[in-house]
DNA sequence: CTGTTAGCGCCTTCAT
DNA sequence: ATGAAGGCGCTAACAG
């Protein structure tokens, strides 16, 4: 026998009184006597009532939830990232359904399918790896439904957006390398599909040409960021007439790995290569050497999505304002690129 | 103007056919005339129709979700987990809603019950830190849903478990700094309120013993793994009159701290200090030297969770079997413990 | 201050 | 093969 659970016609029968007033005295009306209001708390707190939250969604039509899709949650970027949205959703009195695509576009679709079947008021997203089609996307905004970007984003949309400035940061990463006397700047950039890889690429071609360095595109791959490949561009890099001096690589975790095989194969860092990355993982300050990064804001990223999401819940489609706002990013520098004095 | 959802009223009235049909067509049920059914199926996809799951989990009482609730996402323990338990659930055709407490009990208490708001079919729960009542939970029982734990159980609770076998993994790790000729062992434990502290704890002493190396109540530190005291405690470790030459440490972002104020005081690991932690964290291979750490099942353990939650889900609340789980663990020894023998 | 009613979107039963 | 009606839990609007 399952048990049901508890609702508001139970109280209203055990008490004899109406399921209104009973609705009235758990939401703080004014119209409610003392005595029947102190009853009813009473009554449900012992039976442990909760709201339904489906039944009010349904009512209301609105879920007061926001889904988040992420590409994945491998790395401290995308969780650390949720828990400041989620932090500020709450605050506005929104709860949050987060789920993660495995850098899978087949689950990004499905993934956007269940928050609409979810009815959520508004989505927070960054894309998959694979995303290149939009059309699940793009059924939000006929319903309705605000949608911002983050960090992966897709510039054809025309919503909200939070990124940060990728072009500066890989800029002042690459001339931190030439800073460091590195000349055969390599760069193992991200998929063109995404707008990051894009700028990111853009900002180390003008870091080498404001240098002077002729930019050689031998020294630059896009992979697919998928981790096996990782070795088989580097020994391509290694085994290049002149190899490179240093590598300026599109994320941590593939600078970590980076890192991990330059080792393996014997070389010195940053004597031989150096090696620069992107966001400053949880991982990048603790590896050996520790990684250079350029250091993006994730809290504020994550607070700031939020908040410009809630702003256009409950607006009307016609006020959208597609805002896309650019945050700085920092210079990280580590042992990756500068060799520390008192190691030797 | 907002937009409303589309619903089946909006599909029945364009096609001027009743409701019902129309959601048996949307059901593949037998009952429908193939003219009509491609006829919805198509408008529907045209009117990016998408069933409402909050009508749904009302009609039905059931929601078809289940709910993760997890102390934090930070490290790659809990993501990883969640990743394997959502495979497993997806599979039986159930939805997940994840919440985190950042190691708060308060947040533990709220999260439980928006959790019962959302008329979630089952919970899979890991406690925080400071977790010590569990009414909370028991209200799960109460009204029938089926809550699993995992890693941070509550032993009280007669519910099913999944676990690794934490006082064997911590035998095996202290036996093998003893392998290393390590004497003086110290432990910096978990809070003696969640029991995995208290196993690996057991652990730890045992393997002492069994060596006869007298257990020295000095060496033990139970901390609430709050990372700022991590140096103090170490601090304490250090000042001793005899100081420890090895620690083996609750979990592994805790000990790749530690590793981290031992390189800085200057000391070498592992030959001043030797270091093991618990759960091979994604870091734990990547930081200098490279962590020896208990490593967990993490996959098995999230898929393992998910099914046994999934099996008492719908079943009558008599027939629960409160089965515990307990996996094994596997050693992982690193440079922490073990110097490499190219590397001199 | 309290009660009655209607309806959010969906599906199932019963009738046709 | 189709339609009509009722109800899941809740609240707002309308009566008293």
């Amino acid at each position: 026998m399952k048990k049901r659970q508890t609702t508001i016609t139970d109280i209203a029968k055990k008490l004899h009184i109406s399921k209104s007033t009973v609705s009235r005295a758990l939401q703080n009306h004014p119209n409610v006597s003392q005595k029947t209001r102190k009853a009813v708390l009473d009554l449900a707190n012992e039976m442990d009532y909760r709201r339904n939250l489906h039944a009010l969604s349904l009512l209301n039509r609105k879920s007061n939830t926001i889904g988040i899709i992420v590409p994945e949650l491998i790395g401290s970027y995308f969780p650390q990232m949720i828990i400041s949205a989620q932090k500020e959703a709450i605050k506005a009195g929104y709860n949050i359904i987060i789920s993660q695509c495995n850098e899978c576009y087949k689950d990004e679709v499905e993934n956007a399918k269940l928050m609409l079947a979810y009815q959520v008021d508004g989505l927070l997203i960054s894309l998959t790896k694979e995303t290149r089609n939009y059309d699940h996307l793009e059924i939000f905004l006929r319903k309705g439904i605000p949608v911002v970007f983050f960090n992966r984003i897709c510039e054809k949309m025309i919503v909200p957006k939070v990124i940060v400035d990728d072009y500066e940061g890989a800029f002042l990463a690459v001339e931190h390398l030439i800073e460091t006397n590195k000349r055969r700047i390599a760069h193992l950039g991200g998929p063109p599909s995404l707008a990051i890889s894009r700028h990111r690429l853009n900002g180390y071609k003008d870091a080498l040409k404001k240098h002077q360095i002729p930019i050689d595109e031998e020294l630059i791959v896009s992979f697919d960021l998928s981790f096996e490949k990782i070795n088989i561009y580097l020994q391509y890099f290694l085994s290049l007439q002149s190899p490179p001096d240093a590598i300026f690589v599109i994320n941590d975790t593939t600078a970590i790995e980076v890192i991990q095989l330059l080792k393996r194969k014997g070389l010195r860092i940053p004597e031989d290569v150096a090696v620069v990355g992107f966001s400053d993982d949880y991982a990048s300050a603790l590896i050996d050497p520790p990684l250079t990064t350029v250091a993006q804001p994730i809290e504020l990223i994550g607070a700031t999505a939020a908040k410009m999401l809630i702003e256009q819940i409950d607006r009307d489609v016609s006020e959208w304002k597609a805002v896309t706002k650019m945050l700085k990013t920092n210079l990280v520098i580590r042992q990756s690129t500068v060799k520390l004095k008192h190691n030797n």
